[in-house]
DNA sequence: TTAGGGTTAG
């Protein structure tokens, strides 16, 4: 017998200990079988071992009775294998042994779903009166359902013969049915006498859930005693719910208050750290961890890992990633995958996503978001492809909002629905973000009819829906819209931020409407250095260049170069190469680095005539070695996307698209128009020159639409940086010539021509 | 031998 105590109460803390003393008791041979077979299975259970191990233990038994049975069972219902507890039933039906009766309630919750036909089976037994039996049938109907079959039996019960556990169970019930009502109404009927600890921390859970913090707070602070999962169940709400301070302040009155953390409470603390990404407070948290000696599980070391990632310590994360070897689940790699992805180190997050076994949703989520926000757009499509191809997860709304708003980047109309259409097929509910990143799509793609659509369908908007559809307004030029967004969401109760005030005067400034633009302007309560950018250069582009002079050098902080910046774009504009100079001198000194600068005051002198000093703008550019940036176009075709650099020549329809340019500029010579130019080159005779020095890219995209789309079509165009003066005059020509509508999207707004004129008439 | 709390993607 002393050594059956010493298998209980010995120190086994691995699995390697277990197998150890498995194998000492086999060679004992001793009679107790059947005892130590059960207390082996005991330490299974603590020590999470493989069920094949487990089994095998449980296969020892020479003469199984009923606690080895109930072993089993704690055993399968710590590693959650329902499925598993059914066949052990047979077999001990089989075996002719007769359950006792805390065996049934154990059975009823292990088995999962399963065990809603053992319902039948214990009221037949007559088990239904026993207070556990009933609690645990009771338990299953409120989580599995349907909750009213649970409701039946409690209100079958008299007062007297329902137990505490009984309220909880249908309480927490009606949480997890999303019945807020009826559980309140539940617990507003107990005695407070009845209720427990479990009772209000149930309350405070199903609050939290629902991301009513404020009432999860109120039950909270009225418990009248709180152990460490009330703590935990409240600091979890707010550190879910991204209410991050407020955590921690939590953490430290729990502290205060003599309570003594565990490992669900640090994995909040941990977590709320995370989303702060204070690297000091991470260090000091580690510290705090140390001197606690906290014993960290799974949970833990995952939040660590997370919490290193977020705050900037990649070689920290990626070092619990390793020590965790096989420990790892499809959330450390997740986590690890989205680390990198975050920092932009594409290559490592895709080798680490190519190495998982099993992918989920998040797996796939974490790239695509990955690709998306960093720039490539098609990869974050085409791997959302190979999702939907590979069929082991499903896509849902994070995918889509990842997709949509790629689709929105390359401003690929025809990819957009057809991932709007992915919605419907799938049945994916969007929330308010999801939303927002459809109105985002359809603004990108030129479709403003759309982008209003989908955000007047919206039930409820958020602060960026509008700021959404005003800087969506505000590409298109449409000011007058943009100020009815305002004031509408001001009516609404939805405060507009600097974003807001940036779209609003961005829109005026592409409508040209000046006073309206003033009004927003000066209502801005403490407006910011891009405010007055905004302001400089809605003056600026109207042509009033002195006011916009004197804006400048009045406003209360140091300018910044997007200030100098639209003072001398409005420069090239009304052609004033004197102050263009001046306001490109403090650019040069603000961001040396930048060529768009150079290019715009060399694209000044050349308005002006003065050749000498656009080849001295290139040979200070050369001699700072800086090299003007590529821009590239895209046009979409039958759901592909045609990427055109300047001058290129490896599109397989290259000699066509070349061909057209051609017979385009005889056309364009014969109607008597100055066929297109480079910016720069001083003469129509010089042109074939450009040849050499490459096309642009945006005349290619539009050469290859002309060639491949039908004649009724809109040719819809993106260019990465800026559509260049003579491109924009050649788009006209070609628009008038060719009969078609050609819209083009630079990286900040649109263009649209129609019959040789383009909607900014006013802009070049 | 009743009931309550945990890590990843936007």
């Amino acid at each position: 017998m002393s050594l059956l105590n010493n298998i209980a109460t010995s120190r086994i803390c691995n699995l390697y200990h277990l197998t150890q003393l498995h194998a000492h008791l086999i060679h004992l041979s001793l009679h107790h079988h059947n005892q130590w077979v059960a207390l082996l299975l005991l330490h299974c259970t603590r020590l999470h071992a493989p069920p094949a191990y487990a089994a095998s233990i449980f296969h020892a038994a020479t003469h199984p009775y009923i606690h080895i049975f109930t072993s089993m069972l704690k055993y399968y219902s710590q590693i959650g294998a329902h499925t598993e507890v059914v066949p052990l039933y047979k077999h001990l039906q089989c075996l002719g042994i007769k359950p006792d009766i805390p065996f049934y309630p154990l059975l009823i919750k292990s088995a999962g779903k399963a065990s809603l036909m053992f319902h039948a089976h214990v009221l037949k037994l007559g088990y239904v009166h026993d207070h556990y039996i009933r609690n645990a049938v009771i338990g299953v109907y409120a989580k599995y359902g349907p909750i009213e079959l649970a409701r039946k039996l409690f209100d079958e019960m008299t007062d007297r013969n329902r137990i505490t556990a009984d309220w909880n169970l249908m309480i927490s019930g009606y949480w997890k049915w999303g019945n807020e009502q009826e559980a309140s109404r539940i617990f507003h009927l107990m005695a407070d006498s009845e209720r427990n600890v479990i009772t209000w921390t149930t309350m405070v859970t199903g609050y939290a859930k629902l991301r009513n913090l404020d009432s999860a707070r109120l039950y909270f602070d009225r418990m009248p005693e709180r152990n460490v999962i009330s703590w935990n169940a409240m600091l979890s709400g707010y550190a879910q719910s991204g209410a991050a301070e407020e955590a921690l302040t939590l953490f430290n009155d729990m502290i205060d208050s003599r309570n003594e953390p565990d490992e669900t409470t640090w994995v909040a603390v941990i977590s709320s750290c995370s989303s702060l990404g204070d690297p000091c407070l991470a260090e000091s948290l580690i510290k705090k961890l140390y001197r606690n000696n906290v014993h960290s599980n799974h949970y833990v070391k995952t939040a660590l890992l997370d919490m290193h990632a977020k705050c900037g310590n990649l070689e920290a994360a990626q070092s619990i990633f390793d020590q965790l070897g096989v420990h790892r689940s499809s959330i450390t790699w997740n986590a690890m995958i989205s680390a990198y992805a975050r920092v932009g180190d594409l290559a490592s997050a895709r080798d680490l996503f190519d190495k998982m076994e099993k992918r989920d949703t998040v797996s796939w989520n974490s790239i695509i978001a990955g690709y998306a926000q960093n720039g490539e757009s098609l990869t974050a499509i085409d791997l959302f492809k190979e999702m939907i191809r590979s069929k082991d997860s499903r896509a849902d709304e994070v995918t889509m909002l990842s997709v949509i708003s790629a689709c929105g980047h390359l401003g690929a109309l025809e990819l957009g629905n057809w991932a709007v259409s992915i919605l419907k097929e799938n049945s994916i509910n969007l929330s308010i973000s999801g939303y927002n990143s459809m109105i985002f799509m359809y603004s990108r793609c030129g479709s403003m009819k759309d982008a209003t659509r989908i955000f007047q369908e919206m039930a409820t908007r958020d602060l960026v829906s509008y700021n959404t559809l005003i800087s969506g307004y505000a590409a298109h030029g449409h000011g007058k819209e943009s100020i009815e967004l305002l004031s509408k969401m001001k009516k609404e109760g939805i405060k507009p931020d600097r974003i807001t005030y940036i779209g609003v005067l961005t829109a005026c400034s592409h409508a040209g409407l000046l006073q309206e633009g003033q009004k927003v302007f000066e209502s801005i309560e403490v407006p910011e250095v891009d405010h007055y950018a905004c302001m400089i250069d809605l003056l600026g582009r109207v042509g009033k260049l002195e006011e916009a002079t004197r804006l400048i050098q009045s406003m209360p902080m140091k300018p910044h170069a997007g200030s100098y910046g639209s003072l001398l774009n409005a420069s090239r504009i009304h052609r004033k190469v004197r102050l263009g100079e001046l306001a490109a001198a403090k650019l040069f000194k603000l961001e040396p680095y930048n060529t768009g600068n150079y290019v715009l005051l060399s694209n000044i002198y050349a308005l002006a005539g003065r050749w000498e000093d656009v080849d001295k703008v290139r040979k200070t550019m050369r001699k700072q070695g800086l090299k003007k940036s590529t821009g590239w176009s895209w046009v979409e075709h039958e759901g592909q996307m045609h990427k055109f650099i300047v001058g290129d020549r490896s599109h397989e329809k290259s000699d066509d698209i070349y061909k057209l340019l051609r017979e385009i500029r005889v056309k364009m010579r014969r109607e008597g128009y100055v066929a297109d130019r480079s910016c720069v080159l001083r003469d129509v005779e010089e042109e074939d020159k450009e040849e050499i020095v490459g096309i642009h890219s945006e005349k290619l995209a539009i050469c290859f639409a002309l060639l491949v789309s039908q004649m009724g079509t809109v040719i819809r165009v993106v260019k990465n940086l800026r559509v260049c003066g003579d491109c924009h005059t050649s788009i006209k020509m070609i628009s008038k010539l060719e009969g078609r509508k050609i819209i083009v999207r630079d990286n900040n707004r649109f263009h649209c021509f129609s019959n040789g004129l383009c909607s900014c008439k006013d802009y070049w």
